[in-house]
DNA sequence: CTGAAAGCGCTTACAG
DNA sequence: CTGAAAGCGCTTACAG
């Protein structure tokens, strides 16, 4: 159907060989042969199969990304940066969404493995250690947020919540609830952890009614408000697993009449774009969120490259505070 | 280095033609043989290369999707979307950004062209009609917005704008501003023309410094704010190219302390998830962002199917009034 | 400087 | 029911 090397050749009067080294400009070849090659091959509008050459070469120069879903804006920043790094070295990337699922995921690995991908970035994985029991076959495997994964990208999560409730004790608040996500993801459990460090550091009671489980969705965080305010005594301040579930939940307190900072003081975590942007801006905990797109990337090329060993990597967050934190109301103290 | 059809061949002593037909359950295979080879490659962890099937089948099953950048939800919903649709029906997505840039545009579809995948969908391409006279050798291309390309799918961008304008016209408004996005962009150019349309069946006078460029970002919803409030006598409402920019601008108005919408109205497009969880919630215009995805999708189908007879696809919008608009001050009629 | 040949990992008529 | 052969579109030692 399309123009191939062969009939390059044959208009040429040259092997196939002779095209092929043309256009690869190999040093052996006449720059009067090339020059005749290459003006042919435009004329005839010839475009490599690259399917063909990565089937010799043995490499596709793609990588596989998974992602749970995209409809949270950090993580289709993260989606970009991905993109925009791999692009940069050259590779092409595949994308594919899990749906918080893990049987999805897996058969997005092995998809990716049949089209023979150099690597694989699983964004939110459900299973991350479960890699460790099954790469014997697969290309290299690297993970977000999995800090016990040998091969991951984390932001330092236990720190970041930690530095995010501190804040909030510093400010007076003593009832302190947690919205996180999904027990199964690792970043949940990270930040939950550095909830109940800060906590316990502080010999404040920890109290199973005052931590939700919610799915990381703006729905999300407005469908947790009912459950909060009915706590009592009330909480002063609420930590979420990231902004979605914290704007989600401003909104519906804001329906209630509920003045935040002044009634409740709420922190995200992410800080995406638009948190800034928000009335009031909200207070976050700031993921470098370029630069793990960028490490994601740079290691999974290590991997490829067959270099072995390294080692999980774990970059720092920032609490950036804004307007949606305050001091706790007198009375709760 | 992986396991081939050739490795489970030896190691069941029949020919490589029979474990590839075996495998894909051919009916002259006898059941016993089938049992065996199937087997024998789950054992050796054998997955099929796809690159060397498509290299005989010529069809990769794969599709590419080029977007601008991924930091509008509007646009990664859109591409959610899309491949959510594109698994459903078999194909993988290879996905690259043109960072708004006509060049690296181009490059992308002869990138997605290099590597044979069936069809491209360009999501807010620069080049547009371009394409017409370029598809000699390429795969079929799918546009979003563009209405004038004979293979796209577009939301009426000029109805919704002028429902938008409408509304605010029936408020009270006489003096509406508009802030757009790029001039290139043709949903731009749709959208400006809707709003102009709506002025001059009310015969009010079209103001060129009540339209500003921008670049449909956050950013550039509030870089808007200075200069838009600098204008006199001010407007009493202003139409944004899509949510993000009002969104941007109204923060800038909320921290100059101007009163939404009392003071002035904003009504975006695109009703992205989190605009209805501002505060006040966002009045805008509602795109049908699913739809959009599965019609480009269905529609690159059709086309990849040698069918031709195709028609441009116009999808109706929806003017969502919410919080942000208002009745016009007094003063200002 | 150029060509013939082998091979990447599959599929699929053509025989038997 | 199974195999040998050709071929998809390239690249790359091996010769000359």
């Amino acid at each position: 159907m399309g123009v191939s090397i062969k009939d390059i050749a044959e208009r040429a009067d040259v092997s196939p060989s002779t095209v092929s080294r043309a256009l690869s400009d190999h040093p052996r070849i006449s720059e009067e042969t090339k020059r005749q090659i290459r003006q042919l091959a435009k004329e005839m509008g010839y475009t490599p199969s690259l399917l063909a050459r990565s089937l010799v070469t043995q490499d596709t120069a793609t990588i596989g990304v998974v992602i749970t879903e995209a409809s949270d804006p950090y993580l289709s920043d993260l989606v970009m940066s991905i993109e925009k790094t791999a692009q940069t070295h050259g590779y092409s990337v595949l994308l594919r969404s899990s749906y918080f699922d893990a049987a999805r995921e897996v058969e997005s690995v092995y998809a990716f493995h049949g089209r023979r991908v150099r690597g694989i970035i699983v964004i939110g994985s459900q299973i991350a250690q479960g890699y460790l029991e099954m790469s014997e076959r697969l290309p290299p495997i690297t993970l977000t947020n999995s800090p016990a994964y040998p091969y991951s990208v984390s932001c330092d999560n236990v720190t970041g919540a930690r530095e995010a409730v501190e804040h909030l004790f510093n400010l007076g608040h003593r009832r302190i609830a947690f919205v996180g996500s999904r027990r199964s993801y690792s970043s949940n459990q990270a930040r939950m952890r550095g909830y109940w460090e800060v906590l316990l550091d502080h010999n404040l009671p920890v109290e199973s009614d005052l931590v939700f489980e919610q799915d990381g969705t703006l729905r999300g965080g407005r469908a947790v408000a009912e459950d909060l305010l009915s706590c009592k005594p009330l909480p002063t301040a609420v930590f979420c697993f990231n902004d979605m579930t914290a704007i989600g939940l401003l909104n519906a307190l804001y329906e209630r009449g509920v003045r935040v900072p002044e009634d409740l003081s709420v922190v995200g975590f992410d800080d995406v774009d638009f948190a800034a942007h928000f009335s009031p801006p909200l207070t976050t905990v700031r993921q470098p969120t370029d630069m793990m797109g960028r490490r994601l990337v740079h290691l999974l090329q290590d991997l490829i490259e067959g270099e072995d060993d390294v080692e999980p990597e774990m970059l720092p967050t920032e609490l950036v505070v804004r307007g949606t934190t305050g001091p706790a109301r007198r009375g709760a103290r």
